[in-house]
DNA sequence: TCCACTATTCAAGAGTTCTTGAAATGAAAC
DNA sequence: GTTTCATTTCAAGAACTCTTGAATAGTGGA
């Protein structure tokens, strides 16, 4: 990723309403969800979520697409793996210290209850 | 990391000028840079710098430390690590299709020369 | 066709963030 | 102690972001 997607990523991150929807759009996983169903879910008026969704949308982090009547939004995972790619590898190139710290709260067990490949990797590394 | 702090790391990283910081201060590494450097090499007024200098310090990813009579900023990699931890993890819940993207990156080999531990580990099972 | 439903657009206003340059602070050198 | 250098603080203004509510635009069902 380059820097200006990177930053309007970033930029479109950087803010409670839309990481609060991202969170409820990631375990929706590629069917999405229904703009209302977000803004209800949020408690936001239509106008209100409208907005984010487009900020969103702008910077690549969702798609959209019609569904009879309603709005389907999911996530671009591909863009928001793209975004964490360019914070750690190229933004941070790689220092040992930043890995170790995502390595850290992997094995903290925050969130995921089927790690991905190389989440499961990098804990058997850290506890070799 | 709570999704309030994150939200601050963030924000200090959603704008170009905070964006350069980090990425001039990361090859610095713990010795830092002084805040007249940053300045004169983004090109960026003493007191412009001092704004931006002030909101990473405030979000926590930057640190500072005077030096004589020079104020030394170093990147809190710890931070850093923890924010981009939150994102992979507590946010997109290891997704899968999101940690291919990173191992995806990672393996492009746009940064490190010496790939961390956990970035080794995550290239070796892409490779697998 | 008309109506109900879903969602977006628009305009106004409030609030926040960023930049600028001048003044103040802090630390070393003379 | 005075001067010089490095940095921060302050106040003003410009620019941007967010929220609100009303108006508009699509879509499907009666």
């Amino acid at each position: 990723m380059e820097k200006s997607p990177a930053l309007a990523a970033l930029s479109a991150l950087a803010n409670e309403t839309r990481l609060d929807i991202l969170r409820l759009l990631v375990p929706a996983g590629a069917r999405g969800l229904a703009a209302g169903e977000i803004a209800s879910t949020l408690g936001a008026s239509a106008s209100r979520l409208s907005f984010h969704l487009a900020t969103m949308e702008e910077a690549g982090l969702v798609r959209a697409r019609r569904e009879g009547r309603y709005q389907r939004y999911s996530v671009d995972f591909a863009q928001l793996g793209g975004l964490i790619a360019y914070l750690t590898n190229d933004c941070c190139r790689g220092h040992p210290a930043v890995c170790a710290c995502i390595a850290e709260g992997i094995a903290g067990g925050a969130g995921a209850a089927r790690p991905a490949p190389a989440i499961r990797a990098a804990r058997q590394d850290r506890e070799r």
